[in-house]
DNA sequence: GGGAATATTCCC
DNA sequence: GGGAATATTCCC
């Protein structure tokens, strides 16, 4: 009997029903919004122009043609009084002072204070009349007890019966409202698992071909790293436009004072150097490249990270300060100067020039796990590859470098972290919302809170996961964009320590002129271009003539590459998202209209402060070297500190104590 | 109105309506009674033998083929329960000691005293229950002439009266609660919306690594990629175990029929050439790097690419199937005989050995917006690059290629990309829960859903939005696993076209021995195996056996590089969180405990096999070695699955009509 | 089997 | 527009 009852049953429940207190909406406040917004029935029914009311054009029509596919009748008498049910009122006609004809004039038009256009979700608030006379038994109650009363309380009595019957409504009505409301949230938190998890998994992959890029990079600083000899001409034939860029050699100053200024002066000693700049004293300093690390743990190999082949350019002594000194030579590696060019003395780096050396960058790196590590190669490479002009290996580089994330998240307030932040405030609303009766002292007592407010299936299992989940999946947001900015500093680093300047390099296609991407090799795009390196601009200060793509335009480059000496045999396109088409000042968003409208897109800091003149006469190596990236990464970092509190706050009692969270639980503990 | 009202009923009532106090017998059972009479019905509903009770047979069929003629509906539940309504009783079955099967020997016994064969005019006195508890007029009657009484009981009423002030004063607390949650919710939202951008921001840095990968790629493939002569060892030194691969030759047979059948006989015409594989003829092949693309549009150039470098090295007269032919090489590109090295002779690649060149894999790239582009670059960097040793060359490829994600592309069931394929089905639910009461039918108007509950500030766009982001995100995920998957082929194909093995490259990190991320180098590591490459392998497909850790270990690598030539000099550690501590069988999870409990953590297949003793014969190439991780991304693929349409279920008040729900209207109309 | 809410009909 | 009975659905 159940079985078959149950087994016909359900093919006739178009919505699932709440456990509680059956359909928040009566199916015929669903079917009836779903009519008037159906296009098919335009003709028939339809909103008002204000879409705060309804009308029914053809009565006699509407009930056959229409009723029928919604209703179990076709009664056009059945359908108003439902709507007389559910206290919909008849608007009647306003000019219709002359009677005409019923079919023609005749329509009908309807409204109800909560029945509008658009807004389905007020249809929970529209009653539907109880039965008649009818009090719950708590009316009853309170009636039966009343009975014993004078005639004249009998009548405000009576009167009372009507406010409790609404008052009766009222409490049903905020019922279905509130299980709707929690049915909804752990949707909602549901939903965001999901995300969570995505976006964890994201992390991982990104994180993989983050490791991936690392090690490329390695292996090509391992190869490129220490040339520094751009006398190859004469080894290996090069047209002339290619040779003037080594020869003009490189000299870049970095002179965003929050990023972090410094200078290289690849080729200081070298008697052509202009020293127009004013170079700040100083040993030459080779960067290091930096291995972004997510659970990096320091140890000591860390630091001493012995490297023969950059032994072969001892530190001079008073280096060394920070890191111990590097170990000699292993004797039986071969010397750079065992390149066999003929131009290997001008390839040997100026003596006085210390080899890759971590600097004051580290120590203050605000992801205190990473350490450098000092490239190394075998030597036969590194002579094969000085083999390249320099301006070829600048090219190359430069394709490499500027293709990564420019994102420079300096301030907390800036890029899509910083949306987090936004969201903290209501934390403690939220909090209320998912554990009502724990009080904010009650850490440790998990209750069900609304979410359970009708049925409690396990409500603390989901909270904790949600809890745990969310804060860590922030943090593993963090972790990602600090990667990548370390990747940044990487590689602007490595090729800083090839003598090369990433900015210039990217001159053609993040350059000033953000509408040409092909690479400026002229002769005098060697200048030394004050502004800040692209990757160190936020991609979103367009407001600045130099906002240009960060993003290299490989293809472009291969063309210019190749076309220098064979203009016809252009590089092909192969039409990758960001070569051709994101040559614009934008570069975090290529789905702009994804944007949410809710969520303001922010103004990052330095996009105020990208016109600050450079600090003159800071040329050297600046400590701050690597302060965009550490910003960066402690924005990032605080990322869920800013908006883990809000999460764990509401988080309920389960919720796993994150680190963000310690301190404002300890905060609580007070 | 009534005439419509009668007209439209009248089909529907098969008895005359008595004009006084409503009918005498009710529809039900007058219906009732002409159905158990009707003939036609004999087979589903009929008399008992006595005709003082009737059966019904078959109740499916029943409600299926007779319910609907006589009812408003077809449900056997609801027939049953107008029976009850008017007293009827079922009768048990008699002989049914046994308990069969209920379709086999089911049917329904029901009577009433009144109900017999011949005697319908005992129907009006069967009684139809009244609404049970009903205390309807009476009650309140009751309680009115109940009004004069004692004092006392005028207290209990006055106590009342405070009992309803505070149920106004709890209604009103109940409100602002709402009121509360309904705007945590929206800070819900605010959140999820955040969860969106920042998926979109990771997806952004993604695909900004996976160009830079690309580029890298592409550079890489520049320098090494017509490399073809393996000579090289008398130009560098170098020691004995690093010569032996190269000599062996590398020639492998990709045979995935799904991705494109692949021959690669690096060198073939070398006199050494060892070719006890059976080469299919047919010119050399060199595999192209395909470069991953998001958004890529082929172009016509993508295919043209001509590329002077490889020109130096004219292709064969029967090669230019795919592509047109190279240009010739331009007069003033210096040719690799001007390589400075004594070797450069031999330095030049066989000039059989034809360059890059498309094959079937692009065609029948899973990604068929990629478009192949043939890799170019300085031949100078290609001379110079000859002189490394394959062995070199070798293991530094295998460190660029083993750190990518395995996941094979190949089949649109695996990985990640399956992912949005099984979750397009829910994407509708998921539509359903983020926008539950639009209905179905309103595909025009906007409507806030259940996300805009009480306030509704800007529901629509935030909806919208919302929606936009959920779907789109999604296909960003696809997206990227698609690129990284699309990556990790490149290199191998790359890797494979300069006739060395990916994956017996890969054999310390990702073998049949996951704890030994060592390289092997010894010569019968050489051996060619005919397996298919991992990359190309269905990672569903294989139960067997070695599944490793896919992260190579490019630390150990270097180490064993540079120690092969100086123990001493060993590459130090640099804490790389996938260096060290994750050459065991994990590989996607580089933080566990980050893992949300309520997310099931899969176990990743290769766990069950890990102990699994490696294939005999098979030593480096296991079809199973790209398994591991895409059943982890399978199984993550699973997630949006099983809880989107929970979403939907739990949909809520608004829901919007599911697809269920229309075949039950259709049926109403019946 | 029955309570209870909604749906449909009939009637005023 | 609404009272009231019956009809249908959903749930226990």
């Amino acid at each position: 009997m159940a079985t078959g009852q149950v087994a016909l049953a359900r093919h006739r429940t178009p919505v699932p029903v709440q456990k509680s207190s059956r359909q928040v909406v009566p199916a015929f406040l669903q079917k009836l919004h779903e009519m008037v917004n159906d296009p098919n029935n335009h003709e028939l029914i339809r909103w008002s122009e204000a879409g705060d009311s309804f009308y029914v054009l053809d009565h006699e029509r509407f009930a056959r043609e229409v009723l029928g596919r919604w209703f179990k009748h076709q009664n056009f008498a059945s359908f108003v009084r439902q709507l007389n049910m559910y206290g919909f009122h008849k608007i009647p006609h306003l000019q219709q002072g002359v009677l005409r004809s019923d079919t023609d004039t005749e329509f009908w038009n309807f409204a109800h204070a909560n029945f509008h256009r658009g807004q389905p979700d007020l249809l929970c608030l529209i009653q539907r009349k109880k039965q008649s006379a009818q009090p719950g038994d708590e009316v009853v109650m309170d009636l039966r007890e009343t009975n014993s009363a004078t005639p004249a309380q009998a009548n405000s009595f009576s009167g009372q019966v009507v406010d409790i019957h609404s008052i009766v409504n009222g409490i049903a009505a905020i019922k279905r409202h509130q299980s709707t409301i929690s049915a909804e949230l752990n949707e909602l938190k549901r939903s965001n698992q999901l995300l969570w998890q995505d976006a964890m998994d994201a992390r991982t992959k990104h994180q993989k071909q983050q490791d991936t890029i690392n090690r490329i990079v390695k292996f090509l600083a391992g190869v490129f790293g220490n040339r520094a000899n751009p006398h190859k001409e004469d080894v290996v034939e090069s047209n002339p436009s290619r040779a003037v860029v080594p020869r003009r050699k490189s000299r870049f100053l970095i002179e965003d004072g929050r990023t972090g200024k410094v200078t290289f002066d690849n080729e200081k000693g070298v008697p052509d150097n202009d020293s127009e700049m004013g170079d700040p004293p100083g040993p030459t300093q080779y960067p290091i490249i930096e291995t972004p690390q997510s659970i990096a743990s320091p140890t000591p190999s860390d630091r001493i990270s012995p490297d023969p082949f950059l032994g072969a350019y001892p530190p001079p002594p008073h280096e060394a300060s920070h890191i111990p000194q590097q170990p000699t030579q292993s004797p039986s590696l071969p010397t750079p100067t065992t390149d066999a060019t003929p131009s290997s003395a001008q390839a040997t780096p100026n003596p006085k020039a210390t080899p890759f050396q971590p600097t004051d960058i580290i120590g203050r790196s605000v992801t205190p796990n990473r350490s450098p590590v000092n490239m190394e190669f075998d030597p036969r490479i590194q002579v094969v590859l000085n083999q390249l002009t320099p301006a070829q290996i600048q090219q190359l580089l430069s394709s490499l470098s500027h293709t990564l994330d420019p994102i420079p998240t300096t301030d907390p307030s800036s890029s899509s972290s910083s949306q987090l932040t936004q969201y903290t405030p209501s934390s403690d609303l939220f909090n209320q919302f998912i554990n009502p009766s724990s009080p904010r002292h009650d850490t440790h007592v998990p209750d069900g809170g609304l979410l359970s407010f009708d049925d409690h299936h396990d409500p603390m299992n989901l909270q904790e996961n949600n809890m745990g989940n969310v804060s860590k999946s922030w943090k593993a947001t963090a972790d990602i964009e600090r990667d990548v900015n370390a990747m940044n500093t990487d590689l602007d680093t490595f090729i800083r320590g090839l003598g090369l300047d990433p900015q210039h390099l990217a001159a053609g296609s993040a350059g000033s002129s953000p509408s040409s991407p092909s690479l400026h090799l002229e002769p005098d795009d060697t200048h030394v271009d004050p502004q800040p390196p692209p990757s160190l601009v936020h991609p979103d200060t367009s407001s600045s003539s130099s906002g240009g793509d960060p993003i290299f335009d490989f293809d472009s480059f291969l063309n210019s590459f190749a076309g220098s000496g064979h203009p016809d045999t252009a590089f092909p396109t192969d039409g990758e998202p960001f070569s051709a088409a994101n040559h614009g000042p934008i570069a975090l968003d290529p789905h702009p209209a994804l944007h949410p409208p809710a969520v303001a897109q922010p103004l990052l800091p330095h996009q105020h402060q990208q016109g600050a003149p450079p600090i003159p006469g800071v040329r050297g190596v600046s400590p701050a070297t690597a302060k965009r990236k550490s910003d960066a990464s402690e924005l990032a970092a605080q990322l869920p500190l800013q908006a883990m509190p809000a999460l764990t706050d509401t988080g309920t009692a389960t919720a796993t104590p994150t680190a963000a969270s310690k301190p404002s639980k300890r905060r609580r503990n007070k």
